[in-house]
DNA sequence: GAGTTTGAAACT
DNA sequence: CAGTTTCAAACTC
């Protein structure tokens, strides 16, 4: 890269045209050269166009280095990521912003008082200032630096990261970018594991993702700014090496930190919710406190010693605490689910209320039934259709003609649709021949046909193709008497599929409220003293999780919960027995899986 | 504001 | 790659 000899780092050899006058003496601060802006694009500013060629030469060399940053995939970002994403790729070097300001650092006190990087909307205002004195400001120490941009008005001494000093500080890039050619990317990025990792906040709203190298934090607990992962309001990760991680979901003292402020209750309110919405479907609530490098190993995850994947996620503090026994710290604890492994009761999880109770199968099995409902609405409906019909059939069946250039290659489904224009119907005979067919009603609604789309059945998707072919070779007949009844057949079928979802949702939030009311009422009763203010209502997850944790402890917490799943294959199997005709593989596949 | 602590970056 | 040093921000007083 660049000038392809061997870069001296420090730069000695600054070309002399470039290089500042003197070494030694501080840099005039320029104004900075670039913006950043809304639009997520860096804006020259008039002083800095005379500088242009030199950017632009460098920016060639920066671009082969990240080449790679166009192809990643789409990444939570926060905004400066965003920002500096969306910028033209040859313009990172000057734009990523320094580690701290890409993820939507925060400032100290005393920071306070200089200029913010981002306004509080967010809207990108003036960049912090450094106070390098050794560095030249033309290493990574600088924020300025490997923010991507010269320092203005900033505090720093000998400051070679300006224009007047544009070689220096172009080869200074290179060699960092030798050294490490991410140096200038941002250091938050998503995870290969998508909704299951961390959270970084902007502002009051929790978006994933992770530190890419993580921390190595000794002594702060991750709990300071010191820590990058914290300060970039993101939870460590399984990439952190830190040691005595305090920085994890569930944490207490993490937690305690947004208890003290108005602000970061609506953080952790967030948080709660995300891990609600991660925790109600599926296993774990909540993703797993990173563990530390020297704990790293010994966990098991998911290791067969684990008995039940709801035991053994109390006390989430993994590596965090010398625990002497395996926390299989997976996920926080479910309000619902405890167990005799209780470890670290101050540790406070929120966990879902539905952790553990609607799991893959149970949504795949909810699908099916819809399906299932559909097709038995259409038959219902085309079953009276055919009754009131059934006195103008012969005049339908004649004035009703099908251009044989729109019939389906397949003469069973050609068949059908022609029988449709006919009489409005599906011959239940037909339909219903084979089990499997059941939900092949060409009623099929749309909604329906978008629940099977997730179906992996090669049966349903064979279904739906068939579905739609019938549609479409019926829609170009341009018989709108059958158009009619089509759209009514969907409309109904909408309708009960609907109402079935509906109330598969209610006896999901009656099970949400179960567990609430016995998480609640186990911890009044069991835990703590009645007059511990905090603990009241049933609202308070955190409380309420807290107590459960207790209750976990002494061993009696499971006998008040109910089995949640047992309850959710009661909402399958009932939804099945209510409303599912007699279409044997089907309906014993669905109570097979359940 | 000075001094200390901390951890990333740089270096060996 | 691990250990050490340098550095500047964060933090404390």
């Amino acid at each position: 890269m660049g000038e392809g000899e061997g870069i001296d780092y420090p730069p000695k050899n600054v070309s002399s045209s470039d290089a500042a006058p003197a070494l030694d003496i501080p840099a005039k601060k320029l104004a900075r050269q670039l913006n950043f802006t809304g639009s997520g694009g860096a804006v020259l500013l008039p002083e800095q166009e005379k500088s242009q060629p030199q950017q632009l030469l460098l920016q060639v060399d920066m671009a082969q280095s990240q080449l790679s940053l166009q192809s990643r995939p789409p990444q939570p970002q926060t905004l400066a990521q965003s920002v500096i994403s969306s910028l033209p790729l040859q313009q990172l070097p000057l734009q990523a912003p320094h580690p701290s300001l890409r993820v939507g650092k925060s400032e100290s006190p005393k920071a306070r008082s200089r200029p913010n990087f981002e306004s509080k909307d967010g809207t990108p205002k003036k960049q912090k200032q450094c106070n390098c004195k050794h560095s030249k400001c033309l290493k990574l120490y600088c924020e300025c630096f490997a923010s991507g941009v010269y320092c203005d008005g900033c505090n720093c001494v000998n400051c070679y990261n300006n224009v007047e000093n544009e070689a220096a500080r172009r080869e200074a890039v290179e060699a960092t970018l030798e050294r490490n050619p991410n140096a200038f990317r941002p250091k938050i990025g998503s995870s290969p594991h998508g909704a299951c990792d961390r959270r970084e906040e902007v502002g009051e709203v929790l978006i994933l993702g992770k530190h890419n190298k993580g921390c190595h934090c000794k002594k702060s607990g991750c709990l300071k700014k010191y820590c990058e992962c914290f300060q970039a309001n993101i939870l460590c990760s399984e990439n952190c090496k830190c040691m005595d991680c305090k920085n994890f979901e569930g944490s207490e003292e993490r937690q305690a930190l947004f208890h003290g402020d108005q602000n970061n209750n609506m953080v952790y309110i967030q948080q709660a919710a995300n891990a609600a919405i991660t925790g109600a479907v599926g296993s774990s609530g909540f993703s797993s406190p990173p563990i530390s490098k020297k704990r790293k190993g010994q966990e098991l995850y998911f290791g067969a010693t684990t008995k039940d994947s709801s035991v053994g996620r109390l006390g989430q503090q993994a590596n965090h605490v010398r625990s002497p026994a395996p926390s299989l710290s997976l996920s926080p604890i479910p309000c619902a689910h405890v167990g005799p492994s209780t470890v670290g009761p101050s540790k406070v999880m929120y966990r879902s209320l539905l952790a553990d109770i609607i799991q893959p199968q149970h949504l795949k099995e909810l699908c099916l039934v819809l399906v299932l409902v559909s097709g038995q609405a259409a038959k219902t409906l085309t079953d009276q259709k055919n009754l009131m019909d059934k006195h103008t059939e012969d005049r339908r069946a004649t004035s009703h003609v099908f251009s044989t250039q729109e019939q389906l290659p397949s003469q069973k489904e050609s068949d059908d649709c022609s029988k449709a224009n006919q009489t409005d119907k599906i011959s239940p005979d037909n339909s219903s021949s084979d089990g499997a067919d059941a939900p092949k009603g060409r009623s099929m609604s749309p909604g329906t046909l978008a629940l099977m789309c997730d179906e992996q059945d090669t049966m349903f998707m064979t279904t739906a193709s068939s579905i739609g072919s019938i549609a479409h070779a019926c829609n170009t007949s341009s018989q709108l008497p059958y158009r009619q009844g089509m759209t009514d057949a969907y409309a109904e079928q909408e309708r009960i599929v609907l109402t079935k979802f509906r109330d598969f949702l209610n006896r999901v939030i009656t099970i949400g409220e179960i567990n609430e009311t016995k998480c609640s009422s186990l911890a009044r009763s069991e835990l703590h003293s009645p007059k511990d203010p905090i603990i009241n209502g049933t609202g308070n997850a955190r409380a309420e999780t807290t107590q459960q944790q207790g209750a976990a402890s002494n061993g009696v917490a499971k006998a008040h919960v109910p089995p949640m799943a047992t309850s959710m294959s009661t909402i399958s199997t009932s939804l099945v027995a209510n409303n599912v005709p007699e279409n044997g593989e089907i309906k014993l596949k669905v109570e097979k899986d359940i």
